[in-house]
DNA sequence: TAGATTGTTAATCGATTAACAATC
DNA sequence: TAGATTGTTAATCGATTAACAATC
């Protein structure tokens, strides 16, 4: 395998890009490591760190070119490529992800959005009709589904995920605050408010100093 | 200030507490670090270092006492005190996160919802008034607000944090996808679902190996 | 008692940061 | 040319993991 870029490196990503997006507006041609380390809080130092793992070149006392280097840190996030995702719950945050435009800059297309509450089903979302959770494993098959965003209970979680493996995702995007089981080869990532509200609440505990932040 | 605990600590005491919870539903009345660690896919060894942290003594052979580690833990976490929070942008994300119930046993209690849209002020949002934003500051004030949740669009994320700042919150989360920018003394943390994602389509990239999981 | 589990100190690992030569 | 910035190697830092004695 492929020389692997370390997480970390990987989370700070999104955040060049969108710099570089904004550069880009600019009509910038190149941009250096300080401009984006002002721009993030970061220092100069870990972003050229970060932007070496790419394989990007860059001009001294000029910078790194623009385009050449979002595209290499889209590729890099493999975000060149379009992955189809489904959501499953049509709860609250299933409603709002559904709805979120962001995703298809990060090459991720929202196919479709399955409950299993009959009220549910059969109604509108953002464009998408609410299906019936039991029409899910052709529907995977059907169209090439690689990625699941669950979004159901946490006391349904579990069973959910399982059922979705069994179906044949090789990601799941999990939303529940509940800490899944994968078999090995699943990709599992999860995104916990529990998580992100821990960090803020012990930094506002301690308060007064580290106000420097982080993701989930 | 007190023995700072690491960050990826923080970020697994989430998970160690609803393993304790299961526990104490199931009448357990000590834990060990294997029990936790099985159920959490983490070595027993790492466990015991962010117990720790907690100054939660054990019995060699019996395990932690469940409640008074998990009651150490939410007081670590500063999840035993309550804190205000508003919400500062009604649309999807804002809404299902308004009604998100399990902020309450995470000591956050959300007092009430902001928007700019005249169309959406009065609006009922579950069990919440949707307030004109330009109501923000006294409210803030009246109801020692603490916590500001940003739901914007990210265009205008940063002169909201500014302005929320100015109001006087002591800790922002953030959802909008921007990196903010707050003055030394204010707690910034942010969960950006690109950063979730990009961790996930790396791992997708490479696949095969890898599995194990994080969170933003 | 025997053995599982705790608690602590030391080793390892990996990411961040520093130092500095190379260069447009 | 002078100086800002890159690229690389080494040092530092902090978290994870290993080792092992203590103990219910």
């Amino acid at each position: 395998m492929k020389q692997m870029i370390p997480i970390p490196t990987i989370k700070r990503f999104p955040s060049y890009l969108r710099i570089l997006e904004e550069e880009e507006k600019k009509g910038a041609e190149y941009v250096s490591t300080t401009t984006l380390a002002d721009a993030l809080d970061l220092k100069p130092i870990q972003v050229r760190k970060d932007i070496s793992s790419t394989g990007i070149n860059g001009k001294p006392k000029v910078g790194f070119p623009v385009k050449e280097l979002s595209e290499a840190i889209n590729h890099a996030l493999g975000w060149d490529n379009v992955n189809s995702a489904i959501i499953v719950g049509a709860g609250n945050l299933g409603r709002a992800l559904s709805g979120y435009e962001g995703f298809n800059a990060y090459g991720l297309s929202v196919a479709a959005i399955f409950d299993n509450d009959e009220k549910k089903i059969g109604e509108q979302v953002s464009g998408l009709t609410i299906r019936d959770i039991r029409e899910v494993r052709d529907y995977i098959k059907d169209n090439h589904i690689g990625i699941a965003v669950i979004t159901v209970p946490a006391s349904v979680s579990q069973e959910t995920a399982d059922y979705l493996v069994d179906c044949g995702v090789r990601g799941i995007w999990n939303f529940a605050p509940k800490d899944l089981k994968v078999p090995e080869g699943v990709v599992l990532q999860r995104t916990d408010l529990a998580t992100s509200l821990a960090v803020l609440s012990a930094k506002l505990r301690n308060s007064i100093s580290s106000h420097q932040d982080e993701t989930i």
